[in-house]
DNA sequence: CTTCGATCGTCCGTGTCCGAACGATAGCGG
DNA sequence: CCGCTATCGTTCGGACACGGACGATCGAAG
């Protein structure tokens, strides 16, 4: 949802389709303009910093969670990285693959798999995640120094409400 | 990212990784929440909404862009949309077999496709967006009316700020 | 010790999602 | 009117992304 209508164009053209009914155009504002921005934010971090060192997003997010938590269970690292254990399974795969993580029975639970990072992931996120910050400062400029943090916490809030 | 550990637990975490570095953590929680809240909103509209019609997110969002602006030229929905041409191509192929939009090439630019709803993808949209928007005021329920505006715009900076 | 329900990670099928390459078309300069 | 260049939508290959089904494993109840 990233065109060219502005926002009254397209309140008008919503309002010509459903002339008979009440529409909350500014719930439809906030959650459009998340989408919005989380699209814009999400792709410009993969092209200034992910497609460099030939990285997907849900990739570097595994590779953020195992290193700051690891070793680390899967289901953490999905829960963590707020996507599906089958998604993760193919990328924990791929990035084996490419020497970046390790794969390990529990010995505690063998039902469970614990995840590592290699020295080489480990030397990739330490010179990758500063360029993220970098980028994730240049992103938040827009937003006035004292009310990032309200930003967080009403973005947080969002997650809290639709949570069953 | 969402995960069970704390947002202090997470920069003490990364924090003892990169101890030598000065790392924006305020830029770091306003961009892992604005990815946290996007993906359990639109959890949350597929499952409440779209699940029940069959229908996927990218295809709601196709519907949407056509219905409002319909006659469109694909490369106008694709930008409304917020994906590139190639998922477009493949969602409009599966909406075409389901008889809810039609492809017709353009008179006037024989390069342009013009996308068009039939008379069913209207009569579904016409039931449909009151039932989505009605879920978009349950998820800004959590933020104070008189701050919605103001949420909607800082979303919209974020977009602003990231283009290039 | 044995059954049984719960939970784990993986696999499968289907549907996005993108960059790159492609053929078709348009509009320009000569 | 004829190449050149730009732009259109599609296709292709590869990587996500998810729900559901699956075998393996655990813990508890009997």
């Amino acid at each position: 949802m990233a065109g060219q209508h502005t926002l009254a164009e397209t309140e008008r053209a919503v309002q010509s389709r459903l002339a008979d009914l009440t529409l909350d155009f500014e719930a439809m504002a906030v959650v459009s303009n998340l989408f919005r921005a989380a699209n814009a934010v999400r792709n410009h971090l993969e092209r200034t910093v992910l497609q460099p060192h030939d990285l997907t997003w849900t990739a570097f997010v595994v590779l953020w969670v195992t290193w700051i938590w690891e070793p680390i269970e899967t289901r953490q690292v999905a829960e963590e990285g707020g996507f599906s254990k089958a998604t993760l399974s193919g990328v924990l795969t791929t990035l084996e693959g490419r020497g970046l993580v390790t794969r390990e029975r529990s010995k505690q639970d063998r039902r469970l798999v614990l995840v590592r990072l290699t020295p080489n992931g480990r030397r990739l996120m330490k010179k990758l995640f500063p360029e993220f910050n970098d980028q994730e400062r240049v992103v938040v400029a827009s937003i006035p120094r004292g009310e990032r943090g309200s930003a967080a916490q009403a973005l947080r809030q969002l997650s809290i409400a639709v949570q069953t």
